[in-house]
RNA sequence: UGGGCCGUCGUCAAGCGGUAAGACACAAGACUUUGACUCUUGCAUUCGGAGGUUCGAAUCCUCCCGGCCCAGCCA
């Protein structure tokens, strides 16, 4: 068995880790968690935190709780919950039995609660939420205390238990921590921690009114599974000395050690649940499965497999600077796995027609094609081939330069798995569009390789005009125009929208064997990339594929030159 | 004139006082019935900057510069 450290690269968490169980600490007992608030859909961002937090557990023999941090029940909803399990589920792990709720210990965390003020450390303050901003200072001059600050510990009892019982309307009361109002840190100064709501919880119905906040709930609810290493993100750096003082405040089972780390951010798009909802809401994409979108669901739907995904978050690290990954190493990690295991198929996205003058007419060849070059075991499939063909648009050109490697007037290449042909005449139409090319193959080249041993620079997919299946196809490129469309200044991001993100193909032409292509199927088109049969609504008959990735395109380069 | 954190190749990222891993990207070449894949080669005399400590510094110290986060009864 191979060590953990073995396993997987080296980062700043793992040496911490590593320390403590040297020391002894928790009994070299690793349990981490992954605390995502039901609110929205999950992104690729909390895709790094899953295989963090699952991979530690998985490495250290320990485990990882999958708990939703359901304490504003105004944002939270079942579907959500429903979706994240259903997306931790794919990326590969597995929670077991450790799937916990905050919302279920909102008894002891209201204890804990009562607690506190009998420590003298909590008082019920009656300011409003703007006197209570007033009162909390600025970044750089410290607050004042609240005039309710000293209540006695009866008053504040007695008036926290009518909190929880509903006398008080939405807003008209709070239970803040009696902490430090000089504090250059805001999050000391007199956080509140539990606020009325009349709200419905879609777990607990009604039957509370008040309900914890975050920093109040989180500690706790960590103390209370025994998590050994709460690991989060940046921007709760901040709230680590609150953290860190409610459990030291209270008779809790264990001191949990929040560690933070930084948040992914993905070249040309965007990773805040406020954004991704905002794109939603306003129709800037389909939903939040929308093959554009950073989700889970959407990678899901654009055909990435949670191999890629996980190969993925392990390849960018886990370190605490704020950077930007190149979606290039995301589009890697796709093609690599995807080569690896997707089915070859041809498929022309942009016809164009070819007639094979010299080719009998009504005679019809059938040709053996391996489903992949390097994995025989993959078997073959029957590709027809008549007189009639279709190729693609890009394919030919009339005026093709020397490093043109298909067709044009004149020239021969090679069609994939059958004959060479030549170029003999483009047809046009009333505005000179070229409509259909007139070609004539080499009988001597069946297969694809000439017996006089002249070779063919260029070789095209294509398919035959009668037998191929219509299909729709969906192209998706980037969602914004700019690497980091958050960080414009003195702009939104929807401004950055890329106009041409989807481009919808409905006329393509495919191989017969694609008519019957399973929802979800990958297959590399050949020369094109990698698509996938549409979860919802390809059709058997009438498939509709999304392009997961293109293929590396070394041409598309040499043009851009 | 507040508090916290971070600066190592274009992008991520190892390194933890002994003389700059790796990946992606990029470039060149080989192979090729996918301009794919694969392979080979190249790609930081230097670690935000300046001083200092040391035989020796990306690693330790000092100062400076730059970036990020925090003023929700959101998480």
């Amino acid at each position: 068995m191979s060590t953990p450290e073995a396993t997987q690269p080296s980062n700043f968490i793992r040496h911490i880790i590593d320390e403590d169980r040297l020391a002894g600490k928790n009994g070299g007992r690793v349990v981490t968690r992954f605390p995502p608030e039901p609110n929205g859909f999950l992104h690729i961002g909390h895709a790094k935190s899953i295989c963090l937090n699952f991979g530690l557990a998985l490495d250290y023999q320990g485990r990882c709780h999958l708990r939703f941090d359901d304490t504003n029940p105004c944002k939270e909803e079942v579907a959500y919950v429903e979706s994240i399990q259903e997306d931790v589920r794919w990326l590969g792990f597995d929670w077991g039995i450790h799937r916990y709720y905050a919302s279920d210990y909102f008894e002891q965390l209201y204890n804990f609660a009562v607690e506190l003020i009998r420590r003298g450390k909590a008082y019920v303050c009656d300011l409003t939420p703007e006197e209570i901003r007033a009162y909390r200072g600025t970044l750089t001059e410290p607050g004042k205390g609240s005039p309710f600050r000293n209540r006695s510990m009866d008053e504040n009892l007695d008036l926290f238990s009518r909190m929880r019982s509903g006398e008080f309307p939405d807003g008209s009361r709070v239970l803040r921590a009696k902490i430090d109002m000089d504090s250059g840190n805001l999050n000391m100064r007199d956080p509140v921690i539990y606020r009325i709501l009349h709200a419905t919880h879609h777990r607990t119905g009604d039957v509370w009114c008040i309900y914890p906040m975050y920093d109040f709930a989180h500690c706790l609810s960590d103390s209370i599974e025994g998590i050994t290493h709460s690991i989060c993100t940046l921007e709760f750096e901040d709230h680590r000395p609150l953290y860190d003082w409610i459990l030291d405040e209270l008779e809790v089972p264990c001191h949990p050690q929040q560690i933070e780390f930084a948040r992914l951010n993905l070249t040309y798009t965007v990773m805040s649940k406020r954004k991704l909802l905002e794109l939603v809401r306003d129709g800037h994409v389909a939903g939040w499965n929308d093959p554009r979108m950073p989700t889970i669901s959407g990678f899901r739907r654009r055909g990435y497999t949670p191999e890629s995904i996980r190969a993925f978050c392990e390849r960018i690290g886990v370190a605490k600077r704020d950077s930007l990954v190149d979606v290039a190493l995301l589009e890697f990690s796709i093609r690599e796995d995807l080569n690896e295991r997707a089915p070859r198929a041809l498929a022309v996205l942009q016809p164009l027609k070819v007639v094979i003058e010299n080719y009998p007419e009504g005679q019809v060849e059938e040709f053996d094609a391996p489903n992949h070059p390097g994995r025989p075991e993959l078997g073959n499939r029957k590709v027809p081939f008549s007189r009639e063909l279709y190729i693609e648009r890009d394919d030919f050109m009339e005026e093709a330069p020397k490093k043109f490697f298909r067709l044009a007037p004149g020239r021969e290449v090679r069609l994939r798995f059958a004959y060479f042909i030549t170029c003999r005449e483009a047809i046009k139409d009333a505005n000179g569009e070229v409509v259909e090319l007139r070609c004539a193959y080499d009988p001597e080249t069946r297969g694809g390789s000439a017996p006089d041993g002249r070779k063919v620079k260029g070789t095209i997919h294509w398919v035959s005009a009668s037998h191929a299946v219509k299909a729709e196809v969906r192209l998706y490129d980037r969602l914004f125009t700019v690497e980091n469309p958050a960080s414009e200044k003195d702009a939104n991001f929807k401004d950055f929208i890329n106009p041409e993100s989807l481009t919808v193909l409905t006329a393509c032409q495919v191989e017969p064997s694609l008519a019957q292509a399973a929802p979800g199927a990958s297959y590399q088109f050949e020369r094109l990339g990698y698509f996938c049969a549409d979860h919802e609504e390809s059709r058997p008959g009438r498939p509709v594929f999304n392009r997961t990735v293109t293929l590396r395109d070394t041409w598309a380069k040499v043009q851009e030159k």
